[in-house]
DNA sequence: GTGAAAGCGCTAACAT
DNA sequence: ATGTTAGCGCTTTCAC
């Protein structure tokens, strides 16, 4: 170093120190087993008497093992949130470490637990260093989880997860808060009488409703600060945008006095149509998630709230995080990673994604 | 790599299929000067060819260079926004690329221009790689940047930038944005007849008045949607807190109508014994930038809304980019970085630290 | 102007 | 169980 006198120490200098040679260290540091408890103790306290920091650059430059990380999550179309948590994924495997990680992406359908388990079983013959899923099938998730434990397999919950389990690490919001918080924003400084909640019928085939917990946080801040006001439900189906306009004109003629409106889902563009046709300006709607097209409602101005996390940058640091654990066999810092609530307006959106 | 086949280009390769030696093209690629026109050519052809990228890991453990950043920011007492900024440096600077980076921080009186000149010409002797500054006296920061050029020295703007200068990068906020930000927010769904904007008497002795284009965006904003809101001004003094509230209690008996409430600078905190000692439900407070004292405001709910950017990150994020920038000798991606603003509430300002 | 060669700190295969 | 050694891809002297 040019500028720079003293040095850290290498694993040389800790080999020295300890009386060993720098294989023995090396074994010792990584645990990759055949040492003598003897040396372990000496190899440990001369590092740590030196201050010892493994080097990142020469560890991965030197190392020839490229690192299998498999991830399990719904299947998703371009600008969906499970999109945008893959995006996190893969741009964090380009960027970590040398790059030396590979990632294999297994997608499977919500509504269908088989493809789940298949999926499952696809992992487990890849036998990858590591595993990211999130949970939304209990049963058969556990049971994939001991399989893990069994080959020694680290995993990782994105999104949502099992307590019970020895799951390395998790990365996710905490959806109950998140619907309270956007109660809270979409009724401040108003005493609303009614509002509008749209659903999905999806929400109600769906063996696993992964909405609840975001719904009721937002009916229980109801229930504690405005008990009177009463919440119309309007279900809309996704793939008939003309039928769903209908409906909420419908409603919306029964209902003239009905301003806020929210949907707990992530899919508050469903309504980008309807709002855009009948524009007033008494109305105030809020929604959740930072879809590419949730955003494009906000800076049209047609939604006025958005709570969300940033979703590409929450797969990005689980996976990084996660890696970090397994390629160096440790601990994380911090188990359960509730990330931020984010509150959008149109006034704020702007550099959302420069993060 | 264990389960990959294919291996990235390296030096090696390019200088074969270059016809020359690994040490030409090092030079080529970094312009180490001392190669021939017709080397080049054949080198900058083969990269191309190749899809030749450096090994980051290998440059970096190979690399004896340190290279110096020197910072030149305002003094600042823990707890501070500039404190928060520098920590943000001097996390990137231990994080960064095999922490082959030293920083040099000096500090100045806001209040005093010497003081400003004089770490100028302190930094100009350490001859850094690079400089990170932020833009208060126009003059003198035009002045000391030309200096910098002169000595093919690279320099970047943090929190606040000079236009027509030569910078690398800049990375702050809007201020005239958050400025409106904050005032829409805290009129929303109101109808204020009044409201109270709190201020240091400082911002009047000081030369550069660090807060303006925030208490503009403001102003502005309240003049184009409450044209009829009258905003009452009361000058408080730090160092006084017996007196500021005294000062307080002084106008609120005066104007009991007046429930909203903010300062556009960076110390709401300073309310806290005020807004401790009267409680009142039908207040609203209104505070700017993430200092840990006024998040503990938002906490105990003292304050309702906090406009803010991740302040640490900004800084660390300044540093990253302008350090790869400068040790890679390339234009960054972006230029003028404006990062996000962010909205705080009791409801989520958990986990805003977790970044 | 160019090439050769000695490392940077670590890993992993191979001896012992 | 432990030591030895050949690289990983790049930088940087030093000769020519």
């Amino acid at each position: 170093m040019q500028r720079n006198e003293k040095k850290a120490a290498t694993v040389f200098d800790v080999a020295e120190k300890a009386g060993v040679s720098r294989g023995t260290v090396d074994r010792v540091i990584y645990g990759r087993g055949r040492f003598s408890e003897a040396s372990r103790q000496r190899v440990m306290e001369a590092i740590a008497q030196l201050h010892y920091t493994p080097n990142a650059n020469a560890s991965s430059l030197a190392s020839r093992k490229l690192n299998l990380f498999s991830v399990i999550i719904p299947e998703f179309k371009s600008g969906d949130y499970w999109d945008d948590i893959n995006k996190g994924f893969l741009d964090a495997a380009r960027t970590f470490s040398g790059s030396n990680i590979d990632l294999r992406v297994h997608t499977y359908n919500i509504l269908d637990v088989d493809s789940f388990v298949h999926a499952c079983e696809d992992v487990l013959e890849e036998k990858p260093d590591g595993v990211i899923l999130n949970a939304i099938f209990p049963e058969e998730t556990i049971a994939f989880a001991l399989s893990l434990e069994q080959e020694d397999t680290p995993y990782a919950f994105i999104d949502s997860k099992i307590d019970d389990l020895n799951y390395t690490l998790f990365y996710g919001i905490d959806s109950y808060k998140c619907g309270k918080l956007g109660a809270a924003l979409l009724t401040n400084h108003l005493e609303p009488k009614e509002l509008l909640l749209v659903r999905v019928e999806f929400d109600l085939i769906h063996r696993v409703d992964t909405n609840r917990p975001r719904r009721h946080g937002f009916a229980d801040y109801m229930e504690d600060y405005h008990p009177a006001c009463h919440i119309h439900t309007v279900f809309i189906k996704p793939e008939q945008p003309e039928e769903n306009i209908r409906l909420l004109e419908d409603f919306f003629r029964e209902h003239p006095h009905v301003h806020l409106m929210t949907m707990t889902n992530s899919r508050i563009f469903l309504l980008r149509d309807y709002l855009r046709a009948h524009p007033d300006p008494k109305r105030i709607v809020l929604g959740f998630d930072d879809l590419y097209a949730n955003m494009e409602c906000l800076r049209e101005g047609l939604i006025d709230t958005l709570v969300t996390r940033h979703t590409a940058t929450q797969s990005y640091k689980a996976l990084q995080d996660f890696a970090t654990c397994v390629i160096q066999r440790k601990r994380p810092t911090m188990r359960n990673n509730f990330v931020h609530m984010d509150i959008l307006t149109p006034m704020n959106v702007d550099n959302y994604y420069n993060y």
